[in-house]
DNA sequence: AATTATTAATCAATCGATTAATTAGTTTTG
DNA sequence: CAAAACTAATTAATCGATTGATTAATAATT
C-alpha cells in the first residue's frame, strides 16, 4: 500500500528527528534509528538511500512547515506596531513546537559542513530574517519606529528564542521550571516570551529620549 | 622537560578545541587530532587518557578563563544603570574572543548527554546567569528599573550574544559581512552588539508609559 | 641504568552500507 | 477463478572502512 508506506517512512523520519536532536547526527547510529523505530536497519536505505539521505528527509518533511507566513503578513494594510506584534507571536507559536527540529537546526548551523543540508537550512533561515528585517525597516521609514540597529535587533528576536530552545537546560534553571515540559513550556514560558518581547521591542522602537551621542 | 610537556599539551588541546567546535565531538576523530597537531595518535591517551579526557582538557583549560568577574561587580558602589552597562560591556568582550569554545559550549549544552561535562558547563553558566539577573533584580528593587521579567530580560541578553556567534553564518547574511572574520567582528559587530544592547536595555529598563494591560 | 617520551603496528568494536534469501502483495495468464 | 509469474517489501548476515584504544619496541632524557 503506498499510504501505508508513507505511513511507515514518516514514523521512520519522527524517531530519526528526535534521536538526531537528542544525541546529533553522528552520535545517531543507523541501528539505533532502526531499533526504535521497530525496523531492518536496511530499510533506512531501502526508502531513504543511507543515513544522509534520510537525514535530508527530515528537513524536506520539516522545511515546508517551517516557512513563516510573514509575506502575506508584510503586505497587510495594518500598522508596523501590529505587524510586528503578529510576527513575535508567529514566531513564537511556531518555534515552540517542533523544539528537536529546532535543535538540528541549530546544531547544524553551527557546524559548518554538511553543504546540502546547510544550504538549504540558510536559505530558509535567513528568508525568515529578511522579511522581520524589513518589517522594522519599513516602520522606521514611515516614523513609526525609531532609528535602531536593525540587524543587532533582529538577532535579538531570533536569539532569545533560540535560547530558549537549545540551551533549555540553563533556561530551566534560570526559570526555576522543566522547560522541556511541554505544560510549561505552553502555559508559562511562551506567554511570558511574547509580552516580554512585545513590551522591550516597544520601549525600544518608541523611545526618544536619548538621541544624542 | 615539564614546560616543554606542557607546551605540547596546551597545543593539543588548542587544536582540538578548534576541531571540536567546528566537526562536533563525535565528528572529530583522534587520528584528525593528532595529525593536526603534529603527534602521535597515542600521546592523545599518554596525555589525556583518551578522547574522553581530552574533551574535558579543553574545559578545563577554558572554563577558568571563562569565568566572569561579575561578583565583584555587583559589589561595587555605582549605580545600577552602571552595573548593567560594564555588565554588557564585559560580556561582549569576553564572549567574543574564543567563539570556538563557545559554540561547543552551546552545542553541549542543546544535547542531554555526557553529563561530567554538562554539568560542569550548567555550574558554570548558570553561576553567569544568576549574576546577571541579581543586578536587575537589584535595579528594580532600589527603583531604577521599571519592573520587567527578568528572566526573559536574561534570555534576552545570552540569547542575542549567542545568536552572533553560533549563527554566525545567518548573521553574517543578515549583517552583510563575514562575522568570522575577527577584523569585521572586532571593529563591527562587537562595538554594535554592545550599543545596541546598551540602548535596548536602557529603553526597556526605563519605560513608564505603559503600565496599564 | 632507569625513567619518560614517542613511535608504528595492531586490537576489538562499531560504523554505514549492501548482499542474497525470503516473504508478502500484485498482476498476468490459462 | 485460481495457478503462475512477477514485483515490492523485509529480513538476517556480512562487507569493508573507520573508530578509539592499546601494545610492544624504540628513542630520548635524567
Amino acid at each position: 500500500m503506498t499510504e501505508e508506506k508513507q505511513e511507515k517512512k514518516n514514523h521512520i523520519i519522527e524517531i530519526a528527528e528526535r534521536l538526531f536532536s537528542e544525541l546529533g547526527f553522528d552520535g545517531t547510529s543507523t541501528r539505533l534509528i532502526a531499533q526504535e523505530a521497530g525496523v531492518n536497519m536496511a530499510m533506512l536505505s531501502y526508502y531513504f538511500g543511507g543515513k544522509e539521505g534520510l537525514y535530508l528527509a527530515v528537513f524536506e518533511q520539516r522545511i515546508s512547515e517551517q516557512k513563516l507566513r510573514l509575506q502575506s503578513l508584510n503586505n497587510e494594510s495594518i500598522s508596523s506596531f501590529e505587524k510586528l506584534d503578529k510576527c513575535i507571536e508567529t514566531y513564537a507559536d511556531r518555534m515552540m513546537s517542533n523544539s528537536c527540529f529546532q535543535k538540528i537546526i541549530h546544531r547544524e548551523i553551527s557546524l559548518s559542513q554538511r553543504t546540502e543540508v546547510n544550504d538549504k537550512i540558510i536559505h530558509l533561515m535567513s528568508g525568515n530574517a529578511t522579511e522581520v528585517k524589513r518589517i522594522l525597516l519599513d516602520g522606521i521609514a514611515n516614523g513609526s519606529f525609531v532609528e535602531v540597529d536593525v540587524d543587532m535587533l533582529v538577532a535579538t528576536m531570533f536569539g532569545t528564542k533560540s535560547y530558549l530552545i537549545n540551551s533549555s537546560q540553563l533556561a530551566s534553571f534560570l526559570i526555576g521550571k522543566d522547560i522541556t515540559d511541554p505544560k510549561v513550556m505552553e502555559e508559562d514560558v511562551k506567554p511570558r516570551l511574547k509580552n516580554h518581547m512585545k513590551k522591550m521591542f516597544k520601549a525600544y522602537l518608541t523611545n526618544h529620549n536619548e538621541e544624542n551621542k
